[in-house]
RNA sequence: GGACGCUUAGCUCAGUUGGUUAGAGCACCUGCCUUACAAGCAGGGGGUCACUGGUUCGAGUCCAGUAGUGUCCACCA
């Protein structure tokens, strides 16, 4: 080795983006239509572009990063579909207001007007952070050459379904209740409201009937919508209530009568036995409004005020309304009485103004048949929710499925490409505006005004982005797409819509396989959300603790769909564990000599045979966790070996032969080292990319893991069996002594000296330096029977070996015999339960051969020890 | 109202088809600046796995019920 090495005495992750540099440069990230390489392909949710990265991105990305690189590792063409779209950049209030302002655009089809590009390059000046972001996380996507091309195919396929969509009838426009905000002035889809309880009261008040000196009580929630009354409904099947079917009824503070029909909805013995009937807003009034052929009558306009239709009261907000329409009620004498009453009431999820229910016209996608074949592709197993439980409310929504509002009154989206001909007002749906019309012969048109919701182009995009409506090669290649890893709170937003769209215009599921994670929390559990500012910025914990650090902290202890919280100790945790990794990286390229051959020893001992053991066992597990997207438990296997078994013990044991005279055995302890450190440091390169990449590129010839390194693999040849157990055993008899000097009081530095009588005299022999070396052991002399020894002793009892420690080096007799008591009572308890066991018949009968081998085992050894404890006992008294 | 989770050490959480003495991090106690690492090393204490019952040779793990808690969906005026 040439170079001169120089490691500081304490990571620093000040490298990292030297490193994310190099991976650019080189085009590390690339993925290429490969004949000759299994695709594998990732996607992700939107995040917006123009906004900050939050905990959720954060673990978004960590969860994708990890997966993209550990596929390519493993030799997969592996691809990553990041989803950053218009529909998420409009969402950016800042971008689009700047644009109202500063070139008083008001009306934006972000497909065609380059909203884009100029968004891409404000963020910075807007805070939009997020592309230094997910680079300083390690992301393994070029961000912004990505979100270039795919917002070009993202609009031409959102032209073509909408026409497609529209030819096979699948979308409609009509009039229908959709949730209306009244501050966005915009419909929202029933997954955009959210329901929240609030205090509130039910009124009671009456309608005259006409022509009788009788009346109905009703009972509402929304006294104002009164207004718009255009019947009451009472079950026919109710013996009080049926009386007044084909009645009219005063609709008191105004001059109209309406009808008392009869229908199931109104429930019996429920409330008053009568429901008032506002077709223009109540969804469930509506359709009855369509059963009875109901006049619709809108009181409550776009702005949530009055209209003209609500007479005195027109322009009143809908709140102050209700309050004069009770004052009035009450005044004429109606009102029976108020009731306190909570119930839940939607808001807009974006701004939090309550929503109201309006008839208006809008554009619907008719989910019936788009919602089978998209049930059966989950049912058929074609798609899999991992973890499975979140299959469910994928089934409960899609069977509940109602048909999908996608028209919105925003003025930036893609806007709808419909064209009403001037003249005769038909409508033609076409990817661009039509010369003529075809009904009529008009030549002059013009395009509806609204946009559409921005999940419509979401659920294009695992083909939008691969280049569809054309049939590019990309496209031929990664599609269906491998995995999308998404949080729950996006099934019904994305994945859904995402499934429906693949199966109609690709006559294929988008994704085989759905990873679902949990939500990041913060430290008390609570989401984090805007309105709490409870949100951390990932940034700022990168910066204090490296982006290494905060991937690693969010892929340990993560179980899959399970909220986790974020705290800064985890981080710090993951900080510790990676200046460990650091430091020993450290020792064992400070010890690589110049004319030091790193090729694999052709002739192992004990600790290189267990700890290569170990190692094959690692590879193993955590292959086959990554395979089933079990992150944490693969991290968390990592994170034990690297500091147990690496540093705390093969490094350790490796000393003697590295500070050897020796030159051969120097050259052998190092080449071990270096090759389990890689192997290691590959195991560990997609949780911690950064680190893995500065410390194998100071040793290693080539340069990059990520670029030159195959994912390890396991390897019969490395599963010895006898000295992986053997060192299991070496390992316990070291930690008893230990314990023993612990326990006693016995100096650090104090050396003590031992007579050992092992089980297993040549193993025992050749692991004597370890004794030396780890068990502050000065000399060991080795005997055949405890009589040998001259002075009194007292011993630590093991399976592999007694060791006996002569007496005058310990210091209180007395603790020796309780600590000597204490384990007879252990060895007593085991023979105990494995008696037990051996003789329960249907153990013997029904358990597993080797189980039983094992518990025999047992039982042998612990009467051995306990019989060498008895004699070590009586030898103290 | 419907569905789905969760309850394991003081705290935050792992625990993959049932099978050694139930694990980790943090916190705590004791002793160490041992020539990679004090962001460290060695040792230690701490758990009736919410409760009750069942299946089984064997249950933290499977089944049923109870209690507490959380999330999603629907929403009856």
């Amino acid at each position: 080795m040439e170079k001169e090495i120089q490691m500081e005495k304490t990571y620093n992750p000040e490298f990292e983006q030297r490193i994310y540099n190099f991976w650019m440069k080189n085009k590390c990230f690339e993925a290429h239509v490969n004949p000759d390489k299994e695709p594998f392909t990732i996607m992700m949710p939107p995040p917006n572009i123009t906004g900050q990265l939050h905990m959720g991105h954060a673990l978004d990305q960590t969860v994708q990063d990890i997966l993209t690189r550990f596929k390519r590792m493993s030799g997969y063409e592996a691809l990553w579909l990041p989803g950053t779209d218009h529909a998420s950049i409009a969402t950016e209030v800042k971008i689009v207001e700047k644009m109202k302002n500063e070139e008083g655009v008001t009306k934006m089809d972000v497909g065609r007007d380059g909203f884009m590009e100029r968004a891409w390059a404000w963020k910075e000046q807007y805070g939009g952070r997020i592309v230094e972001q997910l680079k300083r996380l390690g992301s393994s996507c070029d961000w912004s050459r990505e979100a270039f091309t795919m917002d070009q195919n993202c609009s031409n396929a959102v032209l073509d379904a909408f026409v497609k969509y529209y030819n096979k009838g699948l979308i409609y426009r009509g009039d229908r209740i959709i949730n209306w905000c009244p501050h966005c002035k915009t419909a929202l889809s029933d997954a955009e409201v959210e329901y929240n309880e609030q205090q509130s009261n039910l009124w009671y008040y009456r309608y005259p009937v006409v022509g009788e000196d009788d009346y109905i009580t009703i009972a509402t929630t929304r006294p104002e919508t009164m207004l718009g009354d255009t019947a009451v409904a009472v079950n026919p099947k109710d013996e009080k209530m049926a009386k007044y079917i084909g009645k009219m009824v005063k609709l008191p503070l105004t001059d109209r009568e309406i009808p008392v029909v009869g229908d199931d909805y109104c429930e019996i013995g429920f409330g008053t036995g009568a429901v008032k009937i506002t077709p223009a807003h109540d969804p469930n009034d509506f359709e009855l409004g369509l059963r009875h052929n109901l006049p619709v009558i809108r009181v409550i306009d776009d702005g949530g005020l009055m209209n003209e239709n609500a007479g005195a009261y027109q322009g009143m907000d809908r709140l102050t309304c209700r309050k004069a329409v009770v004052a009035d009620l009450e005044k004429l004498g109606l009102l029976e009485k108020i009731e306190p009453y909570a119930h839940n009431v939607g808001e807009c999820y974006r701004c939090g103004e309550t929503v109201e229910a309006v008839v208006s016209k809008q554009w619907f996608v008719k989910m019936k048949d788009l919602a089978a074949p998209a049930i059966k592709a989950v049912k058929s197993k074609k798609i899999e929710f991992v973890p499975k439980r979140f299959e469910k409310i994928y089934f409960n929504w899609m069977e509940n499925i109602k048909d999908w509002c996608i028209s919105r009154q925003l003025w930036w989206g893609h806007r709808i490409p419909a064209y009403y001909c001037d003249q005769c007002g038909e409508t033609v749906v076409a990817k661009s505006m039509p010369e003529v019309c075809p009904k009529c012969g008009g030549t002059h048109f013009h395009q509806d005004e609204d946009v559409l919701d921005t999940w419509f182009s979401s659920a294009l995009w695992p083909f939008s982005t691969l280049g569809y409506p054309r049939k590019t090669k990309s496209l031929g290649y990664f599609y269906p797409t491998s995995v999308l890893v998404t949080g729950y709170d996006i099934i019904f937003f994305w994945v859904a819509r995402m499934i429906f769209s693949g199966l109609e215009f690709m006559c294929d599921v988008p994704f085989s396989e759905v990873l679902i994670h949990g939500i990041v929390r913060d430290s008390q559990g609570r989401k984090m959300s805007k309105s709490l500012g409870n949100g951390i910025d990932p940034l700022l914990i990168i910066d204090k603790y490296g982006a290494d650090a905060l991937r690693f902290s969010l892929a340990t202890g993560i179980a899959p769909g399970s909220d986790t919280r974020y705290t800064d100790a985890k981080t710090e945790s993951a900080r510790n564990f990676i200046n460990k990794l650091w430091n020993a990286s450290r020792f064992v390229i400070m010890n690589i000599g110049k004319d030091d051959d790193l090729t694999f020893p052709s002739k192992l001992n004990g600790a290189d045979k267990w700890i290569l053991a170990r190692l094959n066992d690692v590879i193993k597990e955590v292959t086959i966790n990554l395979n089933k997207y079990e992150i944490g438990l693969a991290a968390a296997r990592l994170y034990d070996f690297t500091w147990t078994e690496y540093c705390d013990w093969y490094i350790e044991m490796s000393k003697p032969l590295l500070y050897s005279k020796d030159k051969k055995e120097h050259n052998h302890a190092v080449a071990m080292l270096t090759y389990t450190l890689t192997e290691i440091l590959k195991l560990l390169h997609p949780f911690i990319p950064y680190i893995t990449e500065e410390i194998y590129s100071k040793y290693a010839e080539k340069g990059s893991i990520l670029m030159k390194s195959d994912w390890p693999s396991y390897n019969k040849r490395f599963a010895f069996r006898k000295e992986e157990k053997n060192f299991e055993g070496l390992r316990e008899l070291i930690v008893a002594i230990r314990n023993t000097r612990a326990e006693m009081g016995v100096a650090p530095s104090k050396r003590l000296n031992a007579y050992v009588k092992a089980t297993d005299k040549k193993f025992m022999e050749k692991s004597a330096q370890y004794l030396e070396k780890l068990a502050g052991i000065g000399s060991v002399t080795f005997v055949e029977d405890k009589s040998e020894i001259t002075e009194r002793w007292t011993a630590i009892v093991t399976n592999i070996a007694e060791v006996m420690i002569p007496m005058g080096d310990l210091i209180d007799f007395e603790k020796e015999r309780e600590r000597i008591t204490k384990e007879i009572a252990q060895a007593e308890a085991e023979i105990k339960k494995a008696k037990g066991l051996l003789s329960n018949q249907g153990f013997v009968a029904k358990a597993p051969q080797k189980l039983i081998d094992n518990e025999k085992e047992k039982l042998l050894r612990a009467e051995d020890r306990l019989q060498k404890l008895q004699d070590k006992l009586q030898e103290l008294a």
